[in-house]
RNA sequence: GCCCUGGUAGUAUAGUCCGGUCCAGUAUGCUCGGCUGUCACCCGAGCGAUCCCGGGUUCAAAUCCCGGCCAGGGCGCCA
Protein backbone atom coordinates (compact mmCIF):
# COMPACT_ATOMS: atom_id res chain seq x y z
CA UNK A 1 0.00 0.00 0.00
CA UNK A 2 1.23 3.44 -0.62
CA UNK A 3 1.32 4.52 2.64
CA UNK A 4 3.90 1.78 3.55
CA UNK A 5 6.50 3.04 1.42
CA UNK A 6 5.96 6.31 2.81
CA UNK A 7 6.44 4.95 6.25
CA UNK A 8 10.18 5.31 7.68
CA UNK A 9 11.46 3.40 10.17
CA UNK A 10 11.35 4.86 13.74
CA UNK A 11 15.73 4.73 14.41
CA UNK A 12 15.54 6.59 10.78
CA UNK A 13 12.89 9.23 12.06
CA UNK A 14 14.59 9.79 14.82
CA UNK A 15 17.43 11.13 12.56
CA UNK A 16 15.44 13.04 10.46
CA UNK A 17 14.23 15.76 12.41
CA UNK A 18 12.07 18.96 11.53
CA UNK A 19 10.90 16.86 9.06
CA UNK A 20 7.24 15.88 8.02
CA UNK A 21 7.43 11.93 8.31
CA UNK A 22 4.76 8.87 8.73
CA UNK A 23 5.91 6.78 11.40
CA UNK A 24 4.11 3.05 12.35
CA UNK A 25 4.31 0.51 14.93
CA UNK A 26 2.68 -1.14 18.12
CA UNK A 27 2.35 0.59 21.04
CA UNK A 28 4.24 -0.39 23.99
CA UNK A 29 3.08 2.11 26.09
CA UNK A 30 0.84 4.61 27.44
CA UNK A 31 1.97 7.17 29.93
CA UNK A 32 -1.14 9.74 30.40
CA UNK A 33 -0.13 12.19 32.98
CA UNK A 34 -3.93 14.33 32.72
CA UNK A 35 -3.02 16.87 30.40
CA UNK A 36 0.10 15.90 28.54
CA UNK A 37 -0.10 12.25 27.52
CA UNK A 38 2.94 9.76 26.67
CA UNK A 39 2.95 7.07 23.73
CA UNK A 40 6.03 4.68 23.24
CA UNK A 41 5.82 3.43 20.44
CA UNK A 42 7.45 0.54 18.72
CA UNK A 43 8.37 -0.67 15.34
CA UNK A 44 11.56 -3.44 14.61
CA UNK A 45 13.79 -1.25 13.94
CA UNK A 46 13.15 0.59 17.55
CA UNK A 47 10.99 2.97 20.17
CA UNK A 48 10.58 6.62 20.09
CA UNK A 49 8.31 8.21 22.91
CA UNK A 50 5.34 10.49 21.18
CA UNK A 51 4.38 13.58 22.87
CA UNK A 52 0.56 14.64 23.06
CA UNK A 53 0.09 18.03 24.70
CA UNK A 54 -3.40 19.85 24.74
CA UNK A 55 -2.13 22.92 22.72
CA UNK A 56 -0.94 19.93 20.16
CA UNK A 57 -3.59 19.50 16.88
CA UNK A 58 -3.94 15.95 17.25
CA UNK A 59 -4.71 16.34 21.70
CA UNK A 60 -8.15 15.85 21.08
CA UNK A 61 -8.38 12.86 18.25
CA UNK A 62 -5.33 10.97 20.01
CA UNK A 63 -7.60 11.23 23.32
CA UNK A 64 -10.55 9.72 22.04
CA UNK A 65 -8.92 6.49 20.37
CA UNK A 66 -7.76 5.24 24.08
CA UNK A 67 -4.88 3.57 22.77
CA UNK A 68 -3.74 0.62 24.56
CA UNK A 69 -0.77 -1.94 24.64
CA UNK A 70 0.37 -3.49 20.88
CA UNK A 71 -2.50 -1.10 19.19
CA UNK A 72 -0.93 -0.96 16.13
CA UNK A 73 -0.66 2.82 14.98
CA UNK A 74 0.18 4.91 12.04
CA UNK A 75 1.62 8.67 13.12
CA UNK A 76 1.98 11.49 11.12
CA UNK A 77 4.31 14.07 12.20
CA UNK A 78 7.56 14.97 13.24
CA UNK A 79 10.85 13.82 15.29
CA UNK A 80 12.39 17.10 17.36
CA UNK A 81 15.49 16.71 19.57
CA UNK A 82 14.26 17.41 23.56
CA UNK A 83 16.41 17.53 26.25
CA UNK A 84 13.83 16.45 28.59
CA UNK A 85 12.81 12.62 27.14
CA UNK A 86 15.71 10.42 28.34
CA UNK A 87 16.20 8.94 24.51
CA UNK A 88 16.94 12.78 23.78
CA UNK A 89 14.70 12.77 20.33
CA UNK A 90 10.42 12.63 20.90
CA UNK A 91 7.76 12.64 18.03
CA UNK A 92 5.00 15.18 17.64
CA UNK A 93 2.27 14.10 15.84
CA UNK A 94 -0.35 15.77 13.83
CA UNK A 95 -2.47 12.62 13.62
CA UNK A 96 -2.63 9.86 14.42
CA UNK A 97 -4.44 6.39 12.60
CA UNK A 98 -5.27 2.87 14.11
CA UNK A 99 -4.48 0.28 11.83
CA UNK A 100 -5.36 -2.77 14.83
CA UNK A 101 -6.76 -2.87 17.65
CA UNK A 102 -5.25 -5.30 20.31
CA UNK A 103 -6.99 -7.20 22.87
CA UNK A 104 -7.18 -6.52 26.81
CA UNK A 105 -5.40 -7.77 28.56
CA UNK A 106 -2.46 -9.31 26.55
CA UNK A 107 -1.54 -13.22 27.25
CA UNK A 108 1.55 -12.29 28.84
CA UNK A 109 4.23 -9.04 29.05
CA UNK A 110 5.61 -8.28 25.83
CA UNK A 111 8.00 -5.95 27.40
CA UNK A 112 9.82 -8.70 29.15
CA UNK A 113 9.65 -7.35 32.70
CA UNK A 114 6.86 -9.91 33.84
CA UNK A 115 8.09 -13.11 33.06
CA UNK A 116 6.29 -15.62 31.17
CA UNK A 117 7.51 -19.50 31.09
CA UNK A 118 8.42 -21.15 27.24
CA UNK A 119 5.56 -23.18 27.44
CA UNK A 120 3.18 -19.94 27.73
CA UNK A 121 5.03 -18.27 25.15
CA UNK A 122 5.41 -20.42 22.34
CA UNK A 123 1.58 -21.18 22.91
CA UNK A 124 1.90 -17.57 21.34
CA UNK A 125 4.45 -17.50 19.72
CA UNK A 126 3.48 -14.23 17.16
CA UNK A 127 3.73 -12.05 19.79
CA UNK A 128 6.77 -13.79 21.62
CA UNK A 129 8.87 -12.59 18.59
CA UNK A 130 7.74 -9.06 19.53
CA UNK A 131 9.81 -9.58 23.09
CA UNK A 132 13.33 -8.11 22.89
CA UNK A 133 14.82 -11.59 23.87
CA UNK A 134 12.93 -13.84 21.43
CA UNK A 135 13.74 -11.62 18.90
CA UNK A 136 17.46 -11.30 19.28
CA UNK A 137 17.66 -15.16 18.88
CA UNK A 138 16.27 -15.55 15.71
CA UNK A 139 17.94 -12.28 14.46
CA UNK A 140 21.23 -14.38 15.84
CA UNK A 141 20.39 -17.43 14.24
CA UNK A 142 19.24 -15.22 10.59
CA UNK A 143 23.06 -14.14 10.58
CA UNK A 144 24.36 -17.37 10.99
CA UNK A 145 22.78 -18.79 8.40
CA UNK A 146 23.17 -16.13 5.84
CA UNK A 147 26.89 -16.31 6.92
CA UNK A 148 26.90 -20.12 6.57
CA UNK A 149 25.19 -19.09 3.06
CA UNK A 150 27.84 -16.96 1.66
CA UNK A 151 31.00 -18.13 3.33
CA UNK A 152 30.20 -21.68 1.33
CA UNK A 153 28.95 -19.64 -1.95
CA UNK A 154 31.64 -17.29 -2.21
CA UNK A 155 33.90 -20.82 -1.73
CA UNK A 156 32.18 -22.33 -4.84
CA UNK A 157 29.55 -24.68 -3.52
CA UNK A 158 26.56 -24.90 -5.07
CA UNK A 159 23.55 -24.89 -2.74
CA UNK A 160 21.37 -28.20 -3.61
CA UNK A 161 17.36 -28.94 -2.79
CA UNK A 162 17.33 -32.21 -1.22
CA UNK A 163 13.66 -33.97 -1.33
CA UNK A 164 12.11 -34.22 2.24
CA UNK A 165 9.54 -37.23 1.65
CA UNK A 166 11.44 -40.66 0.51
CA UNK A 167 10.58 -44.10 -0.02
CA UNK A 168 12.94 -45.89 2.50
CA UNK A 169 15.37 -45.07 5.56
CA UNK A 170 18.45 -42.91 4.19
CA UNK A 171 20.44 -43.34 7.59
CA UNK A 172 19.31 -46.28 10.28
CA UNK A 173 19.41 -45.31 13.62
CA UNK A 174 16.31 -42.62 14.19
CA UNK A 175 12.93 -43.80 14.06
CA UNK A 176 10.92 -42.26 10.57
CA UNK A 177 7.52 -40.50 10.31
CA UNK A 178 5.46 -42.88 7.94
CA UNK A 179 3.19 -41.14 5.90
CA UNK A 180 1.09 -42.53 2.94
CA UNK A 181 1.98 -41.39 -0.24
CA UNK A 182 -1.13 -42.29 -2.75
CA UNK A 183 -1.28 -46.01 -2.47
CA UNK A 184 2.39 -46.40 -1.17
CA UNK A 185 4.29 -45.51 1.89
CA UNK A 186 6.82 -42.97 2.48
CA UNK A 187 8.69 -41.16 4.97
CA UNK A 188 10.27 -37.83 6.03
CA UNK A 189 13.67 -37.67 5.32
CA UNK A 190 16.01 -37.84 8.64
CA UNK A 191 18.60 -36.39 6.94
CA UNK A 192 19.38 -35.64 3.20
CA UNK A 193 22.07 -37.59 3.15
CA UNK A 194 22.26 -39.78 0.38
CA UNK A 195 20.67 -36.80 -1.88
CA UNK A 196 24.06 -34.72 -1.34
CA UNK A 197 26.25 -38.08 -1.89
CA UNK A 198 24.68 -37.91 -5.05
CA UNK A 199 24.89 -34.37 -5.77
CA UNK A 200 28.97 -34.03 -4.52
CA UNK A 201 29.85 -37.01 -7.18
CA UNK A 202 29.10 -34.28 -9.99
CA UNK A 203 29.05 -30.83 -8.59
CA UNK A 204 32.14 -31.81 -6.39
CA UNK A 205 31.32 -28.87 -3.47
CA UNK A 206 27.65 -28.70 -2.46
CA UNK A 207 25.70 -27.33 0.78
CA UNK A 208 22.41 -27.36 1.67
CA UNK A 209 19.75 -26.08 4.89
CA UNK A 210 16.56 -28.65 5.23
CA UNK A 211 14.66 -29.59 7.80
CA UNK A 212 14.91 -33.11 8.91
CA UNK A 213 12.53 -34.97 10.86
CA UNK A 214 13.14 -38.04 13.75
CA UNK A 215 10.20 -39.75 14.76
CA UNK A 216 12.09 -40.45 18.48
CA UNK A 217 9.89 -39.95 21.75
CA UNK A 218 13.03 -37.92 23.54
CA UNK A 219 11.82 -35.52 25.83
CA UNK A 220 14.68 -33.26 26.51
CA UNK A 221 16.40 -29.90 26.64
CA UNK A 222 18.69 -30.34 23.19
CA UNK A 223 16.51 -32.29 21.06
CA UNK A 224 13.39 -31.79 18.76
CA UNK A 225 11.04 -34.11 16.64
CA UNK A 226 12.30 -31.53 14.12
CA UNK A 227 15.06 -29.50 12.97
CA UNK A 228 16.96 -27.98 10.59
CA UNK A 229 20.82 -28.74 9.26
CA UNK A 230 23.25 -26.89 7.52
CA UNK A 231 24.81 -29.32 5.58
CA UNK A 232 27.68 -29.86 3.64
CA UNK A 233 29.26 -32.53 0.58
CA UNK A 234 32.70 -32.19 -0.89
CA UNK A 235 33.99 -34.77 -3.74
CA UNK A 236 37.67 -35.41 -3.81
CA UNK A 237 38.16 -34.88 -0.31
CA UNK A 238 38.64 -36.96 3.03
CA UNK A 239 37.17 -35.89 6.88
CA UNK A 240 40.52 -34.31 7.16
CA UNK A 241 39.43 -32.25 4.51
CA UNK A 242 35.98 -31.40 5.82
CA UNK A 243 36.96 -30.57 9.20
CA UNK A 244 38.98 -28.49 8.20
CA UNK A 245 35.88 -26.16 6.06
CA UNK A 246 34.13 -27.30 9.44
CA UNK A 247 36.49 -25.47 11.93
CA UNK A 248 36.30 -22.43 9.37
CA UNK A 249 32.76 -22.18 8.66
CA UNK A 250 32.25 -21.78 12.36
CA UNK A 251 34.52 -19.69 12.90
CA UNK A 252 33.13 -17.34 9.72
CA UNK A 253 29.94 -17.82 11.09
CA UNK A 254 30.54 -16.90 14.90
CA UNK A 255 32.51 -13.72 13.42
CA UNK A 256 29.77 -12.37 11.62
CA UNK A 257 27.53 -12.62 14.68
CA UNK A 258 29.94 -10.94 16.71
CA UNK A 259 30.02 -8.45 14.30
CA UNK A 260 26.83 -7.78 12.86
CA UNK A 261 24.49 -8.50 16.32
CA UNK A 262 26.33 -6.72 18.63
CA UNK A 263 23.13 -5.20 19.98
CA UNK A 264 21.39 -8.54 20.39
CA UNK A 265 23.92 -10.24 22.13
CA UNK A 266 23.60 -7.48 25.04
CA UNK A 267 20.15 -8.01 25.20
CA UNK A 268 20.95 -11.28 25.73
CA UNK A 269 24.19 -10.74 27.52
CA UNK A 270 26.48 -12.68 25.87
CA UNK A 271 29.86 -12.43 24.39
CA UNK A 272 30.97 -14.11 21.32
CA UNK A 273 34.89 -15.73 21.36
CA UNK A 274 35.27 -16.99 18.32
CA UNK A 275 37.66 -20.15 18.38
CA UNK A 276 41.43 -20.06 17.09
CA UNK A 277 42.16 -22.25 14.50
CA UNK A 278 42.81 -25.22 14.20
CA UNK A 279 40.58 -26.62 16.62
CA UNK A 280 42.16 -29.27 18.44
CA UNK A 281 41.41 -32.83 17.37
CA UNK A 282 40.88 -35.46 19.60
CA UNK A 283 41.05 -38.78 18.87
CA UNK A 284 37.97 -41.08 20.20
CA UNK A 285 40.68 -43.10 21.95
CA UNK A 286 42.38 -40.16 23.57
CA UNK A 287 39.21 -39.18 24.46
CA UNK A 288 37.98 -42.62 26.27
CA UNK A 289 41.64 -42.72 27.73
CA UNK A 290 40.85 -39.20 29.39
CA UNK A 291 37.63 -40.21 30.66
CA UNK A 292 39.10 -43.25 32.52
CA UNK A 293 41.97 -41.38 33.95
CA UNK A 294 39.00 -39.36 35.46
CA UNK A 295 37.98 -42.26 37.04
CA UNK A 296 34.64 -42.69 34.58
CA UNK A 297 32.99 -45.80 33.37
CA UNK A 298 33.75 -46.53 30.22
CA UNK A 299 34.93 -49.18 27.77
CA UNK A 300 36.39 -48.76 24.01
CA UNK A 301 33.60 -48.99 21.99
CA UNK A 302 31.12 -46.93 23.85
CA UNK A 303 29.08 -43.45 23.25
CA UNK A 304 29.72 -41.49 25.63
CA UNK A 305 26.80 -40.92 27.95
CA UNK A 306 25.70 -36.73 28.29
CA UNK A 307 27.77 -36.18 31.47
CA UNK A 308 30.96 -37.90 30.59
CA UNK A 309 30.31 -35.60 27.09
CA UNK A 310 30.11 -32.69 30.27
CA UNK A 311 33.39 -34.23 32.22
CA UNK A 312 34.93 -34.91 28.67
CA UNK A 313 34.72 -30.71 27.87
CA UNK A 314 35.71 -29.49 31.49
CA UNK A 315 39.10 -32.16 30.40
CA UNK A 316 40.11 -30.73 27.23
CA UNK A 317 39.13 -27.08 28.42
CA UNK A 318 38.44 -25.79 25.00
CA UNK A 319 34.95 -24.18 23.65
CA UNK A 320 35.22 -26.03 20.65
CA UNK A 321 36.75 -29.09 19.88
CA UNK A 322 36.74 -32.49 17.44
CA UNK A 323 36.48 -35.83 18.33
CA UNK A 324 37.61 -38.40 15.62
CA UNK A 325 38.36 -41.73 14.34
CA UNK A 326 35.70 -42.92 16.19
CA UNK A 327 34.74 -47.09 16.36
CA UNK A 328 33.03 -48.49 13.20
CA UNK A 329 30.20 -49.64 15.80
CA UNK A 330 28.87 -46.33 16.96
CA UNK A 331 28.73 -45.20 13.17
CA UNK A 332 26.77 -45.18 10.19
CA UNK A 333 27.41 -48.66 7.24
CA UNK A 334 28.59 -45.17 5.07
CA UNK A 335 31.42 -44.48 7.10
CA UNK A 336 34.91 -45.23 5.34
CA UNK A 337 36.64 -47.46 7.44
CA UNK A 338 40.51 -46.90 8.42
CA UNK A 339 42.99 -49.19 6.11
CA UNK A 340 45.00 -50.34 8.85
CA UNK A 341 42.48 -50.86 11.10
CA UNK A 342 38.64 -51.58 10.43
CA UNK A 343 37.51 -51.35 13.76
CA UNK A 344 37.88 -47.58 13.09
CA UNK A 345 36.26 -45.26 10.71
CA UNK A 346 37.05 -41.63 9.36
CA UNK A 347 34.45 -39.83 11.64
CA UNK A 348 34.50 -37.20 13.80
CA UNK A 349 31.81 -34.82 16.20
CA UNK A 350 32.56 -31.53 16.39
CA UNK A 351 31.64 -30.31 20.40
CA UNK A 352 31.09 -26.45 21.12
CA UNK A 353 29.74 -25.17 23.88
CA UNK A 354 29.40 -28.58 25.78
CA UNK A 355 27.22 -29.77 23.16
CA UNK A 356 27.40 -32.02 20.05
CA UNK A 357 26.68 -29.18 17.27
CA UNK A 358 27.73 -31.26 14.22
CA UNK A 359 29.26 -34.67 12.83
CA UNK A 360 30.61 -35.63 9.77
CA UNK A 361 32.59 -38.53 8.38
CA UNK A 362 34.51 -39.54 4.66
CA UNK A 363 32.39 -41.72 2.73
CA UNK A 364 32.76 -45.00 0.88
CA UNK A 365 32.67 -44.76 -2.30
CA UNK A 366 33.51 -48.48 -3.84
CA UNK A 367 30.28 -50.32 -4.32
CA UNK A 368 32.30 -52.89 -3.16
CA UNK A 369 33.36 -52.07 -0.28
CA UNK A 370 30.07 -50.29 0.35
CA UNK A 371 28.35 -53.87 0.44
CA UNK A 372 31.00 -55.53 2.36
CA UNK A 373 30.43 -52.65 5.30
CA UNK A 374 26.80 -53.39 4.80
CA UNK A 375 26.90 -57.02 5.80
CA UNK A 376 29.05 -56.01 8.61
CA UNK A 377 26.25 -53.94 9.97
CA UNK A 378 23.78 -57.08 9.66
CA UNK A 379 22.27 -55.01 6.54
CA UNK A 380 21.16 -56.56 3.50
CA UNK A 381 23.08 -54.85 0.29
CA UNK A 382 20.04 -55.90 -1.93
CA UNK A 383 17.65 -53.13 -0.16
CA UNK A 384 20.79 -50.82 -0.99
CA UNK A 385 21.01 -51.58 -4.93
CA UNK A 386 19.91 -48.25 -5.76
CA UNK A 387 22.14 -46.10 -3.17
CA UNK A 388 25.20 -48.23 -4.39
CA UNK A 389 24.39 -48.21 -8.10
CA UNK A 390 25.11 -44.41 -7.47
CA UNK A 391 28.46 -44.92 -6.98
CA UNK A 392 29.43 -47.87 -10.12
CA UNK A 393 29.45 -44.76 -12.43
CA UNK A 394 33.08 -42.55 -11.88
CA UNK A 395 32.22 -41.68 -7.56
CA UNK A 396 35.42 -40.13 -6.39
CA UNK A 397 36.36 -40.10 -3.15
CA UNK A 398 34.22 -37.66 -0.84
CA UNK A 399 32.57 -36.37 2.80
CA UNK A 400 30.84 -33.93 4.42
CA UNK A 401 29.27 -33.26 7.49
CA UNK A 402 25.95 -31.31 9.19
CA UNK A 403 25.54 -28.43 11.59
CA UNK A 404 21.93 -28.57 13.64
CA UNK A 405 20.80 -25.33 13.38
CA UNK A 406 18.84 -24.80 16.67
CA UNK A 407 21.58 -26.15 18.65
CA UNK A 408 24.78 -23.84 17.06
CA UNK A 409 21.67 -21.17 17.89
CA UNK A 410 21.47 -22.91 21.35
CA UNK A 411 25.15 -22.71 22.01
CA UNK A 412 25.52 -19.13 20.42
CA UNK A 413 22.74 -17.45 22.42
CA UNK A 414 23.12 -18.89 25.51
CA UNK A 415 19.90 -20.94 25.49
CA UNK A 416 19.20 -23.99 27.91
CA UNK A 417 16.69 -25.09 26.10
CA UNK A 418 16.37 -26.00 22.00
CA UNK A 419 12.60 -25.03 22.02
CA UNK A 420 14.16 -21.27 22.37
CA UNK A 421 15.75 -21.48 19.21
CA UNK A 422 13.25 -23.19 17.10
CA UNK A 423 10.84 -20.64 16.06
CA UNK A 424 7.56 -23.38 16.37
CA UNK A 425 9.45 -26.23 17.39
CA UNK A 426 8.05 -29.27 17.50
CA UNK A 427 8.23 -32.29 20.15
CA UNK A 428 6.55 -35.09 21.74
CA UNK A 429 3.66 -33.11 22.96
CA UNK A 430 3.67 -30.31 21.21
CA UNK A 431 2.09 -29.70 17.69
CA UNK A 432 0.34 -26.24 17.80
CA UNK A 433 0.95 -23.16 16.44
C1' G B 1 9.91 -45.56 28.22
C1' C B 2 11.98 -44.55 33.49
C1' C B 3 13.13 -41.11 37.78
C1' C B 4 12.58 -36.22 40.33
C1' U B 5 9.89 -31.59 40.81
C1' G B 6 5.79 -28.69 39.76
C1' G B 7 0.38 -27.19 37.98
C1' U B 8 -3.14 -21.24 42.43
C1' A B 9 -6.59 -14.55 38.56
C1' G B 10 -4.40 -12.66 31.62
C1' U B 11 1.00 -13.35 33.27
C1' A B 12 4.54 -14.59 37.17
C1' U B 13 4.48 -16.15 42.05
C1' A B 14 3.27 -16.83 48.02
C1' G B 15 0.53 -20.29 50.72
C1' U B 16 0.97 -26.97 50.53
C1' C B 17 5.78 -29.89 55.02
C1' C B 18 2.40 -29.50 60.00
C1' G B 19 -5.74 -29.91 56.78
C1' G B 20 -9.52 -25.24 59.84
C1' U B 21 -6.21 -18.58 60.47
C1' C B 22 -7.28 -18.65 52.81
C1' C B 23 -15.00 -17.70 49.91
C1' A B 24 -6.76 -17.58 48.85
C1' G B 25 -1.74 -12.98 49.72
C1' U B 26 1.86 -10.17 46.43
C1' A B 27 3.71 -8.13 41.74
C1' U B 28 2.29 -7.03 37.02
C1' G B 29 -2.06 -6.55 33.93
C1' C B 30 -7.07 -4.78 33.13
C1' U B 31 -11.29 -1.06 34.48
C1' C B 32 -12.58 3.68 36.66
C1' G B 33 -10.95 8.40 38.91
C1' G B 34 -6.84 12.23 39.72
C1' C B 35 -2.34 14.59 37.86
C1' U B 36 1.14 19.47 31.93
C1' G B 37 7.26 16.47 31.20
C1' U B 38 6.59 11.34 32.32
C1' C B 39 10.17 7.73 30.73
C1' A B 40 9.16 0.25 34.43
C1' C B 41 5.52 7.70 35.76
C1' C B 42 2.98 8.39 40.26
C1' C B 43 -1.49 8.43 43.60
C1' G B 44 -6.54 6.44 44.88
C1' A B 45 -10.52 2.86 44.13
C1' G B 46 -12.03 -1.52 41.84
C1' C B 47 -11.97 -6.20 38.58
C1' G B 48 -10.05 -10.77 37.87
C1' A B 49 -8.76 -17.84 40.60
C1' U B 50 -15.00 -23.45 40.10
C1' C B 51 -6.55 -23.40 43.66
C1' C B 52 -5.19 -28.69 36.28
C1' C B 53 -9.01 -32.95 35.81
C1' G B 54 -11.28 -37.36 38.16
C1' G B 55 -11.70 -40.31 42.47
C1' G B 56 -10.60 -41.21 47.79
C1' U B 57 -9.59 -40.02 53.28
C1' U B 58 -11.81 -36.47 56.84
C1' C B 59 -16.61 -33.01 60.62
C1' A B 60 -13.39 -30.08 57.23
C1' A B 61 -8.83 -30.48 51.43
C1' A B 62 -5.38 -25.45 47.39
C1' U B 63 -3.01 -28.43 51.42
C1' C B 64 -3.06 -35.63 52.63
C1' C B 65 -3.63 -40.38 49.30
C1' C B 66 -4.55 -42.78 44.25
C1' G B 67 -5.17 -42.29 38.88
C1' G B 68 -4.93 -39.15 34.52
C1' C B 69 -3.30 -34.95 31.63
C1' C B 70 0.25 -31.07 31.06
C1' A B 71 4.97 -28.49 32.16
C1' G B 72 10.29 -28.14 33.75
C1' G B 73 14.66 -30.97 34.83
C1' G B 74 17.67 -35.70 35.05
C1' C B 75 18.32 -40.34 32.19
C1' G B 76 17.41 -43.60 28.07
C1' C B 77 16.77 -43.49 22.93
C1' C B 78 18.66 -40.11 19.32
C1' A B 79 21.61 -35.75 16.43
Amino acid sequence: MRQDLERVPIEEAKRRIGEPVTIAGWVSRVRDKGKIRFIVLRDVTGEIQITVKPENAAYSGISSLDLGREDVVSVEGEAVSSEIVHAGVEFIPRSVKVLNRSKRPLPFDVSGRVKAELDTRLNYRFMDFRTPRTSAIFRVQHVLLTAFRRFLTDRGYLEIQPPCIIASASEGGAELFKLPYFDREAYLAQSPQLYKQMCAISFEKVFTIVPVWRAEKFNTPTHLNEVRQMDIEQAFADDETVMGVLEETLAYMLGAVKERCQRELRVLGRDIEVPELPLRRLTYTEAVELLQGAGEEITWGDDFSKSQERTLCDLVGEAAFFIKDWPAVQKAFYAMPHEGNPDLVHAFDLIYGGIEISSGTQRIHRPDLLREQLRKKGLDPGEFTHYIESFSYGAPPHAGWSIGLERLTMVVTGMRNIRECCMFPRDRDRLVP
